[in-house]
DNA sequence: ATGCCTGCAAAGGATTTGCACCCTA
DNA sequence: TAGGGTGCAAATCCTTTGCAGGCAT
């Protein structure tokens, strides 16, 4: 396992990391840009959040930034690749901070209760290599989603229904 | 393989299991529903249509359905499981027919020209069922999505170079 | 200073919905 | 005949855009 950087560090890091990108593609380090990629890195990996999330997160912590500056900023953040966009539950897109490295990771979704798992798979990474390579395909991006019920879940219908007994 | 069935039968099949289904549920079969999942046999399984897209042919078919109902059509059809819906181009809803067994089909979207291409993988479905199996998940659905740039669209690329030196 | 950015509000596109009438079961 | 369905247009929702002023570089 990897160890664990202090947050301060990644953000410090992503900030610099974030205005010299900017700056090299004739664009601008703006406090606005900079409040909507410190609100992911607050909340750490593994948080999926809309565009409206974003704003009232924001909001709440007194840090006005207008919903279409977010919009701005998180398509700006992706193409940056800071940020992952996607659509883990239908009909919503999120975002999320992109993990360090190069491992693709894949989510597990909860159609009850929406809650989101993270996991890693080296043979789906690998298979999806393999299936590319053979259609004469350059990947990209491999993007695997499970739906279903989680554990938690299936456990909590399973309660009701004995209580009903 | 599995024999390929006669398109006729495919639709006389799903008419009926379409009526029988709506009718269970005190739902109806109305010829609008019946063009809607038409269009996607007549073109055969592998076709991903907005509901733009649906209603477009059916007009240029002279068969003409609202576009409310063409919504309303295909949210149906895909709760009945004759079709499934998915965001497989940014931003673009689509539905297509729903293959016949339980096999789950994956997707290879090229972000340059769009083409899809769909394949199948055991070695996905098996991961993703032991995935689900440790994490005490209920899988309902595996959807991968690969994207880059299909094989074409990278010949079609070098060439251009090559004519730029 | 320059010209990229922001906020605001209006525009836009996709999807849903209210309602009166229609038609299947 | 009853009540689900349809078409139409209006309403919503989400996202983008035009513009005047603001602020990094």
């Amino acid at each position: 396992m990897a160890q664990r950087v202090p947050v301060a560090s990644i953000q410090q890091y992503s900030q610099e990391h974030l205005r010299e990108v900017l700056n090299t593609a004739g664009r601008r380090l703006t406090p606005q840009r900079e409040k909507v990629l410190s609100l992911f890195q607050n909340l750490g990996p593994g948080h999926h959040l809309t565009a409206d999330d974003v704003h009232h997160h924001l909001k709440q912590s007194g840090k006005k930034v207008s919903l279409a500056t977010v919009y701005r900023s998180l398509k700006l953040l992706v193409d940056i690749r800071l940020l992952d966009e996607g659509e883990w539950q239908e009909g919503l897109h999120c975002y999320e901070l992109r993990q360090g490295g190069s491992k693709a990771h894949h989510h597990m979704v909860c159609m009850r209760c929406g809650h989101t798992e993270e996991f890693i798979s080296e043979v789906i990474t690998a298979a999806s290599r393999d299936v590319s390579q053979v259609t004469g395909f350059e990947l990209t991006e491999v993007r695997l989603i499970l739906r279903g019920i989680c554990r938690r879940c299936r456990q909590r219908s399973k309660a009701t229904a004995e209580a009903l007994l």
